[in-house]
DNA sequence: AGACAATTAATGTCTATACATTAAAGCTGA
DNA sequence: TCAGCTTTAATGTATAGACATTAATTGTCT
């Protein structure tokens, strides 16, 4: 590569960090032994570092050293990250009820599981969250086993996968999809909602690097949640303070 | 302020593209002419200007010089920013129906109109957006006349008014309410749905430092819109790709 | 006029150095 | 012991200069 070399420093740094190979907490090396590593004036590595803080991947502080950041809720614009937190930060009580939790191959015909799997298996994960004992949401998640092994430990009979994924995975791209649909017979009967009501229907799927990890989709009450994002333009991006449950009379159209 | 100086001449250059100042496209000055304006080195205005550049505010071109980016669409991660634009790209006709276009002053007892309207009117336009005849989404937005008084001389009655604003007013902050509704009697109506059916209804207010610019909320049909969103939490967080219409039996639960 | 080459004005990268700032770590004394 | 001071190792900011790279401009030759 022709990279300049700032450009190359960040970006192996930055690889080490994804793959997991430097983990959150991490301690990484100051910028004097970088110096020495790549043979350059302490401006090129710190330009490389700075890089990298500003993308929020490491954490830097004075006299002590710069740290692999641990993965930061609010840089994702629009994960719906952890419904455990907010429902538990608004005073009610979280639940997570499994339905099902099966280990399986991937489905012929069904490409996106393919695309998954790679050709390893899949974690098959249903539930439901509530918040109050009152359902707020049906999920169901594919986990791929080649990715993210560890997960066949996690029992997730009380907390959910997708907090557990947050914490413990780290994830280079993402793929939102976000309608609304009616609820079917399944989906109302779990909701304890009249089928037909509507629903916000929110697909996610994510990737570390090229390889799978998780595909989730979930079913909100509609009447319950919305999701509410807020972000500065020029300002760093990564600015959304918020995604909150529970809407009013969202719908009266003025 | 005792910020660093390479903040300051950031936060200076990006206050007055902010302000509209600056145009897009208008050229800024070049290093050298900073350096004289601030008494300072090279290197100190070169951070200043790639930091813009990072956040892609500028546009630098060696032996040109740097330039004041338009605004670009992909940089907003949860815009959903010109239905015309994305309905044409799929080949579909766009039509923008106008159905009310009205200066009002704010009503005492809506907050959220008095907030925006600060002590100036207001602009009121309501339409529905068509794909090939078929209608696609219904739209009410309120604008403040005080923030954007050239709205008052466009017609809007085949564009719609959010791809002019996105073209012509830079924005700062935007807060975004994605939820799903049931269509009520005038919604269905104008949509030629029948009532009750499950909409993505998005509310969505900018702001230009303080002053807020717009208010606007959307019904889709819900069979016939989703909102796609990709990204990269890594690099540069500006990388959404798409945002999609027409969904397909996306509400199917595996 | 038009193609091509040379000039040059801008940004891009990098070095080497200096001093400022912060907070961890160690030290000292009541 | 522990509060408070001092040391010090790290990042943060800035300077001044060198050379590289790119592409707009200008000049030259046909």
């Amino acid at each position: 590569m022709t990279l300049p070399l700032h450009e190359r420093i960040r970006s192996k740094i930055e690889a080490a960090i994804l793959s997991g190979a430097l983990r959150p907490g991490a301690r990484l090396p100051t910028e004097h032994e970088l110096m020495r590593e790549y043979d350059c004036a302490r401006m090129t590595v710190s330009k490389a570092l700075s890089s990298l803080a500003a993308a929020g991947l490491i954490d830097r502080r004075k006299r002590a050293g710069s740290f692999v950041a641990r993965p930061k809720v609010h840089s994702m614009v629009l994960d719906v990250p952890d419904l455990e937190q907010e429902v538990t930060q608004r005073g009610q009580r979280y639940r997570f009820e499994l339905a099902k939790r099966i280990v399986k191959r991937p489905d012929i015909g069904h490409d996106e599981e393919i695309q998954l799997a790679g050709s390893g298996d899949l974690l098959l994960i249903e539930g439901v969250h509530f918040a109050d004992d009152v359902p707020l949401a049906v999920e169901a998640r594919l986990v791929s086993l080649t990715a993210v092994p560890e997960i066949a430990a996690q029992a997730f009979d009380r907390s959910s996968p997708g907090a557990w994924l947050i914490r413990y995975v780290p994830w280079t791209e993402a793929e939102t999809r976000i309608g609304a649909v009616p609820a079917n017979r399944e989906v109302a009967a779990r909701l304890n909602l009249p089928p037909g009501s509507a629903c916000l229907f929110i697909e996610r799927r994510t990737w570390r690097g090229d390889e799978g990890i998780t595909l989730v989709r979930q079913h909100f009450v509609g009447s319950a949640y919305d999701l509410i994002a807020r972000f500065g333009s020029a300002r760093s991006m990564a600015e959304v303070k918020k995604q909150s449950v529970q809407n009013g009379d969202a719908s009266a159209q003025e």
